[in-house]
DNA sequence: TTAACATTTGCATATTTGCGCAATTAAGCG
DNA sequence: CGCTTAATTGCGCAAATATGCAAATGTTAA
């Protein structure tokens, strides 16, 4: 794993360690469908500008996508990906990484 | 997932999340035995007392393990443990967690 | 066009975080 | 006992981050 790498997954892990991020992640893992940014306001303790700050920040890091649907966002998370990253990491240090 | 279940999560993505911490915890992921603090200070562009908070925070959250050996401290990683809490937040994200 | 609504952005602020340096603790060795 | 080495801790600083409020943007509907 070089150094890109590392960075790039670090930034991934650091976008999810946050509490009210990972609240957001949360939130969506357990809805099936897409959702709008003021209904996500409520599973954390931040106003609606947190929020889209939040959600920002989880787009950039391909963590959720966003669905323009008229003035307002709906966003889904983006779970095999994160699931992906996620297993790639658990794998690599229970050295269960495939070879390449 | 509580409330306290997702901060104690948080804590521990947000300890993997940061770069130096993340290649430390891949220089020890290639390593089969412990290795020792000093060693460890070349693998990230801090100096030894970074290091050392480092190593105090993965510590902290278990993801390293310290063993005390005169006056020097073998790391060494918790491959089982941190590959499962990853693996533990892939399912749930995946929809893929064992019943309770 | 005006009003209402959803979301984002600018700004100011408070807090956290990472860092190096220097001092300190702790352990081995002459 | 001093001297060296390994590691930690206190301190101060700079940068990053999270937050709320208010203003701005964009969109729908009356």
């Amino acid at each position: 794993m070089n150094v890109s790498e590392v960075n790039e997954l670090a930034d991934l892990l650091k976008a999810l360690g946050e509490v009210n991020r990972l609240s957001l992640v949360c939130h969506l893992c357990e809805c099936s469908t897409p959702q709008k940014a003021m209904c996500l306001c409520e599973c954390c303790n931040v106003d609606a500008s947190g929020v889209s700050r939040h959600l920002k920040v989880l787009a950039q890091q391909g963590i959720v996508s966003v669905e323009k649907r008229g003035r307002e966002r709906n966003y889904s998370l983006n779970r095999a990906y994160v699931a992906s990253r996620l297993r790639v990491l658990a794998d690599k240090i229970e050295l269960k990484q495939k070879p390449s």
